[in-house]
DNA sequence: GTGAAGTTTGGGACA
DNA sequence: CAAACTTCAC
């Protein structure tokens, strides 16, 4: 083994060494926070811990994957063999399939993905005959799936009045049955979606001391990267585990915090120091990504926010080109500027493609870039968006082989019940699921006892379910024997479903086909793979967990040389010597739906941050006049992003056109037209633009800026009122008048303790409370 | 019950 | 612009 620390700095050494006990890195972007994570665990492997004893949690699966490589380079093949390691999901996805048994889940439980999770809440909705139009299946599925991330289950949903009384608010008082009814169906389905997986965890350590036990003393030494956008729930699973031996290493930045959609909590790194005793901080504040203009770019934009721990992010490095600024008139202008510049760039300097990266806000950006990069023939790779794994076809025959697996699968079921089409439609399948909401009992179970219940259903029909249902049990007695692979390709062929896409002729149905191969070939590959891994049997089981929670970057192989263009979300992590960040425009980047509070836009900017410091060499920042939204052609104006880069560090390709900055303000007449009461209001939630001479929200905010005491928006969330400190008087629309009596949390989680009059003391989470100040 | 054609509606990032 | 839903003829 070579004398790997030599190879770190001081301010790397330090954490790598630090042994027993909690530490905390906060890493600045590109300080090698990768290296010192791995060669930490190398570390504690060369002083005699067992590798078996050693937990890490990674932010994709490939980083996982990567750095038990290096690790393996180190310490030898054999000795990394027993590191768990990987994303919370997968890794806890794991220990489910182990111990979930105690919950009354099967071990080859399915993991619902979201598409199957709306679908589901969609059905309950039609079930319980709610309005759609109140109901919207996507906002319940939203709302649900916060609940779960913040450990609010259906029993503390059922007793918190705050969070009854605001979905009450918001019109839609059953939310709670909804969330019930979902919750049973997922667990007879013997299901669970991404967040069950850390809330299920949670329930299994809770409930079960001595399975937490087990992972106690068998996890001696935990490490987490990305700290900064774990959840609740996930902040829990972590703390119940390193709570015996307090070996906990966390590794992150909070400037890097960009996943609070998804529950992320920054105050857990925040609050690092006070969850555990005796904490090591340690900071890496050394850049060697970035050039210094890049660097000291990132670091005028981030100073912004004011909700920072304290760190200075440096560089040794050159100064390094000024980030270029380029104006269109449209996104396919843009595109070719981008496509053309990455062309200049490679063919001047002999650059590979990989070199590059584009990186946008929202998906739907990446079709104007792929246009353009099509024509200038440079090859590109698209990560993330619609996923293969996604697509109707391939979701399709994934679903016939979950069925195989779990025939409780209701999403799986509904799915491919009637695909290809065989007779039994909706009519049929709603009594079937009646029946099976009756029973207690799932759908499948249902067709198999057909007989046995008085269903009113004709016997031709009933035939063609018990059909369905032999089929799908052939397929279970030929999976007992056949590899994924086998099975794969015969229940393709079975169902008929290559088949239909074939007949269909056209080229969609060409593409389908094609598709459905493709996933054959990669099943065929994975049971390939599988033959090294010692324990694996190549099952199709093996395949679908697989599939589950893998993603675009996890199946990357990098071999092949492309210029890549995914979101700055998934950017995270990545490095590229080129990267170009396009779309930066008000209402796109920050986003529409982010303005209404700070905290909201101070993550947009933290994001803002993620993507610039992703560039080694050069950035360059696009923004258009006109974009194509909703596939209407609408103004646009530069991102207020751009603005706050301190001006040495930029360099316009494009000369500012003076005149046209307020062109859409004058235009507009804002001043005759705006009705108060508006101003206070939220962008209209109708999802249509508003009319026009009506003020748009970028105007609204160049508003509030002239006008500041008109700037309080209100959005579904409460803006927090100053005044609210301990020993405030406060007036609540049902519990009356209360005195505060303590304050706690931060951000969506602060919370105030009141005892109100009435006698009652409450812990209101100030998000929803409906408080008033008084004195 | 099926499939084509027309209409509405949503709207973000992800495991 | 796409997906999801509705309508209509068979």
């Amino acid at each position: 083994m070579k004398n790997f620390i030599d190879e770190l700095n001081e301010a790397q050494k330090a954490p790598v060494l630090h042994k027993d006990g909690p530490l905390m890195v906060i890493a600045g972007a590109g300080s090698g926070k990768t290296r010192v994570l791995t060669y930490r665990i190398a570390h504690l492997m060369a002083q005699g811990v067992d590798s078996f004893n050693i937990l890490a949690l990674t932010f994709t699966n490939k980083a996982a994957r990567e750095m038990k490589k290096r690790i393996a380079d180190i310490v030898g093949d054999s000795e990394a063999k027993n590191l768990w390691m990987g994303t919370f999901h997968s890794v806890f996805a794991k220990l489910l399939r182990f111990d979930g048994d105690k919950l009354g889940y099967p071990s080859n439980f399915t993991i619902y993905d979201t598409q199957d999770s709306q679908r589901l809440i969609a059905s309950i909705i039609k079930e319980m005959g709610l309005d759609k139009d109140i109901y919207k299946y996507k906002q319940i599925q939203n709302r649900i799936s916060s609940y779960k991330n913040s450990l609010i289950t259906v029993k503390a949903y059922m007793q918190n009045p705050e969070l009854i009384e605001a979905d009450a608010m918001a019109k839609r008082p059953r939310t709670g049955e909804i969330y019930e009814e979902y919750v049973n169906r997922c667990f007879k389905a013997g299901a669970m979606d991404f967040d069950d997986l850390l809330l299920r965890t949670n329930e299994l350590l809770t409930r079960f001391p001595e399975v937490l036990m087990k992972y106690q003393d068998r996890f001696r030494y935990i490490l987490v990267d990305e700290y900064q956008d774990t959840n609740h729930s996930q902040y829990l699973i972590v703390k119940a585990l390193s709570d015996r031996y307090q070996n906990i290493c966390v590794v992150g930045d909070d400037a890097q915090s960009i996943y609070s959609f998804r529950g992320a909590n920054i105050s857990n790194i925040l609050n690092f120091q006070r969850d555990y005793d005796n904490v090591g901080m340690y900071r890496l504040e050394q850049n060697y990504r970035s050039t210094k203009n890049i660097v000291n770019a990132a670091n005028s934009i981030i100073a912004n926010n004011k909700n920072q721990l304290e760190k200075e992010v440096w560089t040794a490095n050159d100064d390094g080109p000024p980030i270029k600024i380029h104006r269109s008139i449209t996104d396919a202008e843009e595109g070719r500027f981008v496509a053309g510049s990455i062309f200049e760039n490679k063919m001047q300097q002999q650059l590979p493609n990989g070199d590059f990266a584009v990186l946008y806000r929202t998906n739907s950006q990446s079709r104007a870039i792929e246009d353009a990069l099509r024509k200038r023939d440079i090859p590109y790779r698209i990560y993330g968006g619609l996923s293969f794994y996604q697509r109707k076809e391939i979701k399709d025959v994934l679903s016939y082989l979950r069925l195989v697996i779990n025939p409780k699968d209701e999403e799986a079921l509904k799915r491919v019940i009637n695909f290809p089409a065989r007779g039994i439609g909706q009519t049929t399948l709603d009594k079937l699921i009646v029946a099976a909401n009756h029973y207690g009992r799932s759908i499948f179970e249902v067709i198999e006892n057909l007989d046995r219940i008085n269903l009113k259903i004709n016997s031709g029909t009933k035939r063609k379910l018990q059909d369905f249902v032999t089929m799908i049990k052939s397929f279970q007695i030929m999976n007992e024997g056949a590899d994924a692979f086998t099975l794969s390709e015969h229940v393709a062929k079975k169902t008929g479903i290559l088949l239909e896409f074939k007949k269909d002729g056209t080229p969609e149905g060409i593409a389908r086909m094609e598709n459905v191969e493709g996933l054959l070939n990669g099943i065929k590959d994975f049971v390939e793979g599988q033959k090294e891994i010692a324990d694996a049997t190549g099952n199709i089981g093996e395949f679908l967990e697989d599939v589950a929670l893998a993603t675009d970057l996890d199946n990357d192989t990098g071999d092949d040389d492309r210029v890549a263009l995914m979101t700055i979300h998934l950017a995270k992590g990545l490095e590229f010597p080129y990267v170009y960040i396009v779309g930066m425009e008000e209402d796109l980047f920050p986003s529409a739906m982010s303005m209404n509070t700070r905290s909201e836009l101070e993550e947009e900017r933290r994001l803002f941050y993620v993507a610039l410091t992703r560039a080694e060499k050069q950035a360059y920042l696009t923004y258009t006049q006109n974009r194509y939204r909703w596939g209407k052609l609408i103004d646009a104006e530069p991102s207020r992003f751009i603005e706050e880069i301190d001006e040495k560090y930029i360099e316009n390709l494009t000369p500012i056109d003076k005149g046209y900055r307020y062109k859409s303000l004058i235009d507009a007449d804002i001043f005759g037209e705006v009705d108060k009461s508006k101003l206070r209001q939220v962008k209209p939630r109708t999802g249509t633009p508003p009319p026009v001479g009506k003020p748009n929200e970028s105007q609204l905010r160049k508003l509030r800026k002239l006008k500041p005491e008109l700037a309080k928006p209100i959005g579904n969330t409460n803006v927090i009122d100053p005044n609210l400190t301990e020993g405030a008087v406060v007036n609540h629309t049902r519990f009356g008048r209360g005195v505060v009596i303590k304050l706690e949390g931060v951000g969506n989680d602060k919370k105030a303790e009141i005892k109100f009059d009435q006698g009652d003391i409450k812990k209101l989470l100030l998000r929803f409370a409906k408080l008033e100040v008084i004195s």
